[in-house]
RNA sequence: GGUCCCAUCGACUAAUGGUUAGGUCACCACCCUUUCAAGGUGGCAGUACGGGUUCGAAUCCCGUUGGGAUCACCA
């Protein structure tokens, strides 16, 4: 194939002329919470996928349950979406053709669908009570068979007969809309990612559409928003999976064509049940605060599931919507390893202190203002190249460095174990040698000479006072090297810093 | 328990019937070295099991086992 460019390129255009005619996806998250890592790598998926195609990325907020509804959980995952930058082309907040973009502004069309699927014989009314159904429940589970709404004996409108339900419409009493499944038969649909799936019909349950409350359950709704908002791909958790069914009998009921389907794997804790509270962080808040880089978190999770070639594992998001494909999505679920994260976030802190040092100052200095510490934006940016590789989070910068900023605190211990009898002398004489030299031409070189020139002189070699003299001017075990540290200090604060150590003991 | 989904090194994955099963994280060793890192080199380590199909199977089919999801007037 690869012999044969033409022909390549021609296949090129004919896919690019299909799939692009008119992408529309949608990342649909219930304003429970906050968002979910698993749902930011759910929407940064579809955005993939439509921004890949030339499509269209909608947000639509799914609120139908009010009981579960979280002040603040919208602003939550509007502005952890934007933090990744996944932007929405349609939104709640932006708007577009298709809205309104939050189900609670659009009760009156699903009522409407309802009533529409009563009137064609797929759905009917019930009136069970939760205590009616959960009695019929126990039986069920009593008698050993699976739990499922018994159409033939509970209250509905098929027990009751039309008189007898009208009566009940009529008084106002709290009725559901159910869905009728078809007793035999079976569903069939097609996952982009899993492929064929057949269910019978006897195992999918009269689900309700239409709950007493006139709020329609997830089912309806995102099948009436899908349609009506022309969404082409669902693409969603694996958990949906087992309810997909449902959507495409009501697809069927409505003589609509369905989207395609595409459900992702699932997102693990180490013990590969699905990602949760209690065994770490989920929120992307958490990583945000953190400070994990945007960059290295959406790389880091997009290859959780997904992977282009094996051999790369830094993609920038330029680079992902052009690779990106559903179809090489992975079945299986993905285990979130942190310690892959953390290399990840290391590797572009690496990329940006040589590209970008300004975006690492920038998120440096609010933490240490926060600290009581000014410092200029270029002693900070040297202090941040000094320092990079020993730390794997940009935020730890301002806990891991602040001897660079402040009088040095004399780890004890430290000190006990270097500390010899001649020590003193020797770090007299470093000081000594360091006072001659030059303040406006203080760099590594010039101080790396001076020592090394004073070592060989005493007939010392580095590894004698490479301790102490840390000791001396860090007061701390670990650190960067020392003539990059004394370097960086400058004449006056090293100066400063030795004498007053030397006072101290 | 019913239904559905899944199964390559400890983890993330590549290999879509023909490779000594490749890469990355982690781990181990060595090198570098003034500490700690970073970096370099090397190593450990995998197709869950059993049957088929085929000249040939990680790859296709069946079964077993294991794991997961789901079974609400939640999404």
């Amino acid at each position: 194939m690869r012999s044969n460019p033409y022909k390549t390129s021609v296949v090129q255009i004919v896919h690019i002329i299909i799939t692009t005619m008119s992408v529309r996806v949608r990342f649909a998250p219930s304003p429970t919470g906050y968002l979910h890592v698993g749902g930011l790598r759910t929407a940064l998926y579809n955005y993939l996928f439509a921004k890949h195609h030339g499509g269209t990325f909608i947000l639509r907020i799914e609120d139908t349950d009010q009981t579960r509804y979280v002040e603040g959980s919208v602003d939550d995952i509007v502005s952890s979406l934007e933090w990744a930058g996944i932007v929405p082309d349609e939104s709640p907040q932006r708007g577009g053709d298709y809205g309104p973009y939050v189900q609670s502004d659009r009760t009156d069309l699903y009522r409407a669908y309802a009533k529409e699927l009563i009137e064609k014989g797929m759905g009917y009314y019930a009136f069970d009570t939760a205590e009616e159904l959960d009695r019929m429940r126990e039986r069920q589970k009593a008698a050993g068979i699976a739990p499922r709404y018994d159409r033939s004996s509970m209250r509905n409108q098929f027990t009751l007969g039309p008189e007898e339900t009208q009566r009940l419409l009529d008084l106002g009493e709290p009725a559901a809309v159910r869905m009728k499944v078809p007793i035999t038969g079976e569903v069939k649909f097609h996952d982009v990612i899993r492929g064929n799936i057949v269910v019978p019909c006897k195992d999918v349950d009269d689900q309700i559409l239409l709950k007493s409350d006139n709020f329609p359950t997830y089912h309806l709704a995102n099948v009436v928003d899908d349609h009506t908002m022309a969404i082409t791909h669902v693409i969603r958790g694996e958990e949906w999976l087992p309810s997909t069914p449902k959507h495409v009998l009501l697809y069927e009921g409505f003589g609509w064509e369905a989207p395609k389907f595409a459900h992702l794997p699932l997102l693990l804790n180490p013990d590969k049940t699905k990602l949760s509270k209690r065994q770490g962080d989920v929120a992307t808040h958490d990583y945000i605060n953190k400070g994990y880089f945007q960059e290295a978190f959406l790389n880091f999770i997009v290859l959780l599931g997904w992977n282009p070639s094996g051999e790369r594992e830094i993609y920038s998001i330029d680079e992902l919507v052009k690779e990106f494909q559903l179809e090489h999505v992975n079945k299986a679920g993905a285990v979130f390893d942190l310690k892959k994260l953390e290399w990840m976030n290391s590797q572009y802190m690496k990329s940006y202190v040589t590209n970008n040092l300004g975006y690492l100052v920038e998120q440096v200095q609010p933490t240490l203002r926060q600290r009581g510490v000014t410092a200029s934006d270029e002693y900070v940016g040297n202090v941040v190249q000094l320092l990079h590789e020993r730390i794997t989070l940009i935020t730890e910068l301002a806990d891991f460095g602040m001897y660079m900023f402040t009088d040095p605190v004399i780890d004890e211990e430290f000190k006990a174990s270097v500390w010899k009898d001649n020590s003193a002398d020797i770090i007299r004489g470093i000081l000594d040698v360091i006072r001659t030299l030059d303040a406006e031409n203080f760099n590594h070189d010039t101080v790396h000479n001076a020592i090394s020139t004073y070592v060989k002189d005493n007939g010392m070699k580095f590894k004698d006072i490479g301790n102490i003299l840390r000791l001396a001017v860090t007061g701390k075990s670990v650190g960067a090297g020392m003539m990059d540290t004394i370097a960086i200090l400058g004449k006056d604060a090293s100066v400063y810093r030795i004498e007053r150590f030397l006072n101290s003991l």
